[in-house]
DNA sequence: TATTGTTATACTCTATAACTATA
DNA sequence: TATAGTTATAGAGTATAACAATA
C-alpha cells in the first residue's frame, strides 16, 4: 500500500496548486472500488451514445436486449438477469408498455406468468439501439485493445459468477 | 451474437420448469452490462463484510480510505476522486462529521477550502474497516486467481482512465 | 469575476410490506 | 400453502440552481 507521506498538510506546494495526486490507499486493493470507477466511465458513454438519444434507463436498455434475444420470457426471469425486485421490474415493464415497445401476454401453461413480447415498435428500438451500441464499445478502443476488452469482460463474468 | 432460437415460446418443458438459460444476446458484447453486473457482486461483498457491520455506505467507506491515506485532503479533491458532486459530498462529510469520524479544518492559505482530517475515532474506524477489507477481497478467491485478480483491476483502471 | 463550499430541492433508483390471482 | 406479479410507500443516491464567503 503506497503511500506518499504528508506531502500536503495545509500548504499545498506554490507550483503545483492543487497538491500531487492524492493516494488511494488501502482502496487500491478493494475490487469493487475499481469496479465502481470503471462504471462512471461505461455509464458516461451509455448516456452519450444510448440514453439521451433513445430516452432509455440502462436497465430499459438491457430489457429491451434480452428480449430482442429471447422473444419471450417471464418478468421473473428478466429480474433475476437484471438483479431487479418484482416491483421494480413491474415499474419499468409499464414505462415500457405505455410507450408501446412492450406487451404483456397471460401465459396460457401458468395463468398467475406473463411472458412479455417487443411490439414492432420494440423490436425496431432495439435493433436501432443494438446498433448504437457499436460505436459506443468502438470508443473504447481508445483505452483498451481488443484482446484486453475480451479479457476484461471474461474476467468480469467471473466475479457476477452467472 | 448467439440466439437460443424460440425454445421457450410459452411452452417450458415440463422437466425443465424455468426453460433454457435465455441468451444475453447484444448485451454479451457491452462492456457497462458486465461491469454493472459485477457491481452487484462485489456491492452485496461490501454490505456483507463492512456495511452492515459498521454502518458505513460504500462511499462513506471510500472517504475514510482516502483519509487514511492521504491526511489532510479538500472535499474539492474528494469528490473529483470518487465522482460526487459537491451538495453530495457537503452531506456526506456532514453524517460523518455527526458521527465524530471526521473534522473540516479551514485551510489557512485559502480560507475559502476546508482539509478535512480523520478524528481519533475516524483513524480507528478506518484501520478497522480497512482490515475488514481483507478477508472482503479474499472471498473473491473462489471467483479469481490473484494473478486474474490484479489483472482485473488493471484493466478497470484503464477504463476508468486516471 | 472565479472558486470553494453550502443550502434548498427534486428526481431517479432500489427496497420492503402488504395485497391479488392463480397454482 | 406457495408462487407470479402488482400496489403502496419509503429511503438512498444523485443532480441542478441559487447562494455565501473568499480569492
Amino acid at each position: 500500500m503506497s503511500r506518499s507521506a504528508s506531502v500536503l498538510d495545509d500548504q499545498p506546494r506554490p507550483g503545483a496548486p492543487d497538491g500531487d495526486a492524492p493516494s488511494l490507499g488501502a482502496l487500491s486493493d478493494v475490487l469493487g472500488y475499481h469496479v465502481a470507477q470503471a462504471a462512471v466511465t461505461t455509464v458516461e458513454l451509455f448516456e452519450r451514445h444510448i440514453g439521451e438519444r433513445y430516452g432509455l434507463r440502462k436497465v430499459e436498455f438491457s430489457i429491451l436486449m434480452l428480449l430482442q434475444a429471447n422473444h419471450a420470457i417471464t418478468p421473473k426471469k428478466l429480474g433475476q438477469m437484471l438483479a431487479l425486485t418484482p416491483p421494480n421490474l413491474t415499474l419499468l415493464l409499464d414505462r415500457l408498455q405505455e410507450r408501446g415497445l412492450l406487451r404483456r401476454e397471460r401465459s396460457q401453461v401458468d395463468r398467475r406468468s406473463h411472458n412479455i413480447v417487443l411490439t414492432e415498435a420494440g423490436v425496431e428500438l432495439a435493433a436501432e439501439t443494438a446498433a448504437a451500441a457499436v460505436p459506443m464499445e468502438r470508443e473504447l478502443q481508445g483505452r483498451l485493445s481488443a484482446a484486453e476488452r475480451a479479457l476484461l469482460i471474461e474476467l468480469l463474468r467471473k466475479v457476477a459468477g452467472r
